[in-house]
DNA sequence: CGCAGATTGGTGATACGTCAACAACCTGTA
DNA sequence: TACAGGTTGTTGACGTATCACCAATCTGCG
């Protein structure tokens, strides 16, 4: 419990460097994204899925976990987008508990609007500093760190015999 | 300025891959830092240099261009943390602009007891997951990528006389 | 059927981060 | 000396993220 195994010089350097990258990265993009479109990332990463959904609408909870959200931060998200006309709330017919979440003209627009130069920011900011072995390496870590915080939450529900 | 280059396969999964991952990763690692020492990142984020400050003891200038945060971030957090006994701000003799921020007993008591766990959660969640030419080529991509970025915000101060 | 327990979505409180604006102060130069 | 321009720190407003909690609804089992 105290003094667990400390991280090696290695560790410490890689480990400042990801959270510098990380934060900076985020900084750059969120700022970029909002002044060419007025949107920021939160807004974006909701609208993807609505636009490429049929009929541009989805179910709130099919939505959240497609993003991976929490329902109260979706709720949240929701409401301000709807405030601003991108989104609409509507009653779901087969489930009184659910909502449809609809892509309004204006949130199609500003994502078609958006999409392109924050395309081009990724790039910038991210991959024209990387070489192709690079990109493979960051999904191959991406993905083992991922899948390991995975393995960890679902410990109780995976015994062996349960995957069947 | 329509269209540009799009993502290859490659680098959307890459991309897609590594957000998940940051997402995830600092959330997990937010929650447990919390849990068992009632910080913040934030919150660790500043102590840190502070306990390792000569006397306790940082300029909110020097200790904001160490953490790379802006001025008005700064400000607030160390509203919240002086709120909560973590440190407390003290005048600066030399510039009368300035101010200190101090450690206080109880912050570097927090500061203890909360480096171990979440050093251990750090490793748990992270580098568990990496092997060690993982944790080098993580190193390698960070510093790329924010190198790319530091070069694009001083392209107008670095012309090439300028060097010295 | 009827109800216990899970699911779904929402709200208020609080913390966090950015922007714009400001007041106080320092510094170099005329 | 006096002042223009930069530096330092703070604040208020707003958007964002989490937590705890709640109300409505569904579902499966006795």
């Amino acid at each position: 419990m105290a003094e667990p195994r400390w991280l090696s010089d290695t560790e410490q350097r890689a480990w400042r460097s990801f959270q510098l990258m990380q934060a900076t990265l985020v900084r750059a993009l969120e700022r970029d994204l909002l002044e060419k479109s007025g949107l920021s990332m939160a807004d974006f990463a909701v609208l993807v899925p609505l636009s490429e959904a049929p009929d541009r609408l989805l179910r709130a909870r099919d939505l959240g976990r497609h993003l991976g959200w929490e329902r109260s931060r979706l709720s949240h998200q929701i409401r301000r987008m709807e405030q601003r006309g991108l989104v609409e709330r509507r009653d779901c017919p087969t489930d009184a508990r659910g909502t449809f979440i609809v892509l309004t003209d204006a949130g199609w627009a500003a994502i078609e609007q958006a999409a392109p130069p924050h395309v081009a920011a990724v790039r910038t900011h991210l991959f024209d500093a990387l070489t192709d072995d690079d990109v493979r390496d960051l999904e191959r870590i991406a993905g083992r760190v991922t899948a390991g915080m995975a393995a960890m939450d679902l410990p109780p529900r995976c015994a062996t015999e349960d995957v069947v």
